[in-house]
DNA sequence: GTCCAGGGCCTAC
DNA sequence: GTAGGCCATGGA
């Protein structure tokens, strides 16, 4: 059997055993797209928990809207955001990449979202401080666009079950997942979106409760009898 | 005190 | 092209 048709095998498994083991996850918890596309930039290398902090207090100063944002003093902007962490960063990266929302598309979704996902993707990853993983986050979970989101986790869960190797590649990553969902009944615009959406949100809660970096209990998991591949490096 | 979290950039080799 | 350092806070 060609291992292209066993890895998609697997994801696809993989995913039924997560959607029975977790049930819906129901993410992206936000009010608005640029909420969400906040988010996605200020939750990276970042425990959620953290963001929400840092969410709630733009929220107070009436700063989650993109002349909002603007408006704040940088100094401002980094105490507001300082529990995410990173927060120098943080603010350079919501602050290039606001003014280009309301440059580029009037700070409306809708303009945004218009443009075909794979033409905002090139404009989303050319803007400092937006990598694939925020990207697609962006375009998947404010955008409902059907791109998959590829994250640590991701790579850890089909690292240890042998999906993939260590070599592999976020757009190989990307790219094995969409193909398993890309056809058959799970194919369909609105259909992969809700899947990539789930399917990311599993894997992290997965990965938090079970796939530990350290130590990873895998008699619970729900992966636990799939096949492993546990090497020194696995991560 | 140590490790880790829903990454990405920069530099050195 | 890639390994390693850096960015920073808060919880376990």
């Amino acid at each position: 059997m060609p291992s292209q048709n066993r890895k998609a095998v697997s994801v696809s498994v993989i995913y039924q055993r997560l959607a029975k083991a977790f049930g819906p996850q129901h993410w992206w918890p936000a009010k608005s797209p640029f909420e969400m596309m906040v988010g996605a930039i200020l939750t990276q290398a970042t425990n959620w928990r953290n963001v929400q902090r840092a969410i709630s207090q733009l929220k107070q100063a009436q700063a989650l809207s993109a002349e909002g944002l603007l408006r704040l003093p940088i100094l401002r902007l980094q105490r507001l955001i300082r529990p995410a962490g990173y927060f120098r960063q943080k603010t350079q990266r919501l602050r290039a990449f606001t003014q280009w929302y309301i440059h580029r598309y009037g700070g409306r979704p809708s303009r945004m979202f218009q443009r075909p996902w794979q033409i905002l993707r090139q404009e989303l990853l050319a803007l400092r401080g937006i990598g694939p993983e925020t990207a697609d986050c962006i375009l998947l979970y404010a955008g409902q666009q059907p791109v998959f989101a590829v994250d640590a986790y991701t790579r850890r869960v089909f690292r240890r079950h042998g999906v993939i190797d260590g070599t592999a590649t976020y757009e190989t990553i990307q790219r094995l997942v969409m193909k398993a969902f890309g056809r058959g009944a799970m194919s369909g615009w609105t259909h992969s979106v809700s899947l990539y959406n789930e399917f990311h949100a599993l894997l992290v809660a997965v990965g938090k409760r079970y796939c530990q970096r350290k130590n990873p209990d895998c008699d619970h998991c729900p992966l636990g009898d799939l096949p492993r591949k546990l090497t020194k490096e696995d991560g």
